[in-house]
RNA sequence: AGGGCUAUCGCCAAGCGGUAAGGCACAGGACUUUGACUCCUGCAUCUCGUUGGUUCGAAUCCAACUAGCCCUGCCA
């Protein structure tokens, strides 16, 4: 015991990154000694579709649990069955598995409780502690009063604990229809906090339930059941954001009145709020429902679905939860950090290659006809791990429209007549002439290649100032890409006063015509790669076809040179 | 008789009475077979929401203001 604190004080000091509040909390009641073992939960309520909200709930809470060697639940908060269904439990448990928070295989239900909360809620009735109440929800409403004003007592507040021990036995049992009848903790009805004013615990409700069927006809009220699953579990940190901080003296007083000899606590945090995005259910259901995306998994939301679906890795979400902190302060973080943490974590993983996304043609005027060349090119420059791969060369390739001038401005370092530069992994290029349309536009770029610059060859004859990337036309694998931009207009922020949402018209756009490097072809759904200036792409897994591979932006790379 | 919480750089966020960490973003510069990456440099001193107070010393303690968020479900 005391080696175990001098252990702890010695890496306390030397831990450069400082502790978040709520680790503290668990220090310190390390320290006291209230806990000698910590256990945290995340306890989601299966209405829907996890989002990177809830990765960092998720995340902070099996991070303490990892830190301090203790345990982490995955808890079904199914109390409701009104709202919950066995769908989204298991597309719950594919994101919490996804992010890499380990739950033993072993998931919770609340509702395997619901014995034990029953008992509960009998031992409150026998301490005198809890009544059953006749109002009606409209009269429960009226005599809790309002903020400013407190409330009145219910008239059923002082039947006997004979009486109310009966009458919720027989509400167990069905005697009663929904809504007819309550049982309310006997509390305080002039308490300026809402939640004390005797609040309700258990309701009425004949509906089946997803776990439990039709064994129950009543249900408990989160502010009752869900300190009594910590409990059960010996949760000893229970985290929750800041909406249930009222809610606290309430968990404390379920917790004392039933006596639990290790009760838990609850903490609150804020929310993860980012900007530019909806991460409200509610209005991410609206995109849903009115068709403006095609599914929750739509690469545009910021669903963990969704972010997977665009290709962020696990690892970003985590660098980016981590970077992102932990506070009690309402804050919005900007997406731009969200971008850095996959690029981040990409840069060294994929592999680079050459994408055409805006293709016009080049040809080699002094390349011979029918001759190709294979050159070995390395994955990644940075990373010698992931190997070296063969990209064809030939006469006739496709360059990037932007990277053709006509009349080039000042500081333009790619082709225009009579400049030379390097393609990429292979030779340099001098432009000679091109061709236009009858509309003016450049169609194909025609120069000559120096055959003593090949790439790898050592030659240092001369610099260029450019390097362009290219797709051998012959061999070029024909792909659809897909580019994002944030759903929501930039400046207009989340909302309208009215709730609408200002929807940015360029979220979406489709490039119906792009050529890809050859190696491409044999991409599976969540490949993703760098494409050389285009930034970072995935394979959709859904709309992929082995003819037609469909590329997501994951991201875009920072450009410092833009073209008017 | 309303209650609870929050306030430190454009955005997050350390700081816990001894004289403002860090990251993102941004701006310069070096390097470059990706205008990327990497590497340097800069980026809160009439400074920590405001105003007073305590103190040798205050972002840190006290008081009063101000602003924002949350609370009147038989939702969680």
């Amino acid at each position: 015991m005391e080696e175990l604190k001098t252990a702890g004080t010695v890496s306390e000091e030397t831990d450069a990154v400082s502790k978040n509040f709520i680790e503290q909390i668990i220090d310190k009641d390390l320290e006291e000694g209230v806990y000698d073992h910590i256990t945290t939960r995340f306890p989601p309520e299966p209405n829907g579709y996890l989002h990177i909200g809830h990765a960092k709930s998720i995340l902070l809470n099996y991070g303490l649990a990892k830190k301090y060697n203790g345990t982490f639940n995955l808890r079904f908060d199914d109390t409701n069955p009104t709202k919950e269904k066995t769908e989204f439990v298991q597309s719950i448990k594919e994101d919490v598995d996804w992010l890499g928070a380990d739950y033993r295989e072993e998931v919770f239900f609340a509702s395997n409780y619901f014995e034990q909360m029953y008992e509960a809620a009998v031992k409150l009735i026998k301490k005198g502690k809890a009544y059953v109440c006749d109002l009606t929800a409209d009269e429960i409403r009226e005599y809790r009063g309002t903020l400013t004003e407190p409330g009145k007592e219910s008239p059923y507040r002082n039947r006997s604990i004979e009486e109310n021990l009966q009458l919720f036995e027989d509400m167990k049992n069905g005697k009663f229809e929904d809504g007819s009848k309550v049982l309310r903790a006997k509390i305080d009805m002039a308490s300026p906090n809402m939640n004390m004013r005797d609040p309700v615990l258990y309701r009425v409700a004949h509906m089946t339930h997803h776990n439990t069927g039709d064994t129950w006809c009543i249900y408990p009220m989160y502010d009752f059941a869900h300190p009594i699953e910590d409990a059960v579990e010996g949760v000893t940190h229970s985290i929750c954001t800041l909406e249930f901080e009222d809610h606290r003296p309430l968990y404390e007083w379920v917790v004392r009145e039933l006596e639990y000899p290790q009760p838990p606590k609850q903490i609150e945090f804020a929310k993860l709020y980012l900007t530019n995005v909806i991460t409200g259910k509610r209005y991410i259901k609206k995109l849903v429902e009115d068709g403006i995306v095609d599914g929750w998994d739509d690469p545009r939301l910021v669903s963990l679905s969704a972010l997977r679906r665009r290709g962020f890795t696990p690892e970003s979400i985590r660098m980016f939860v981590e970077l992102c902190g932990v506070s009690k302060s309402n804050s919005s973080v900007d997406y731009a950090m969200l971008e850095y943490c996959i690029r981040e974590d990409l840069k060294l993983k994929r592999s680079r290659v050459m994408a055409v996304l805006d293709p016009i043609k080049l040809v080699i005027d002094n390349y011979p006809e029918d001759q190709v060349e294979y050159f070995d090119v390395m994955n990644n420059q940075e990373n010698e791990e992931l190997g070296t791969r063969k990209v064809p060369f030939s006469k006739v390739l496709y360059i990037e429209r932007e990277d053709f001038m006509e009349e080039p401005p000042k500081k333009y370092f790619r082709l225009f007549p009579g400049n030379e530069v390097r393609l990429m992994n292979a030779y340099f290029v001098k432009c000679e002439s091109f061709v236009k349309d009858e509309n003016g536009n450049v169609t194909e770029v025609h120069c000559t290649y120096d055959p003593e610059t090949r790439s790898g060859s050592g030659f240092t004859g001369r610099k260029v100032k450019g390097t362009i990337h290219w797709v051998s036309a012959a061999h070029a694998v024909q792909a659809e890409v897909r580019l994002y931009e944030n759903i929501v207009d930039e400046e207009k922020g989340k909302l309208n006063e009215d709730g609408s949402l200002n929807l940015n018209p360029n979220s979406l756009t489709v490039l119906e015509k792009c050529y890809l490097e050859p190696s491409l072809k044999d991409a599976k759904a969540y490949d993703s790669f760098q494409f050389v200036r285009n930034g970072y792409f995935c394979v959709d897994a859904k709309d992929s076809t082995e003819e037609h591979p469909v590329f997501n932006r994951i991201v875009s790379l920072k450009s410092s040179f833009k073209l008017k």
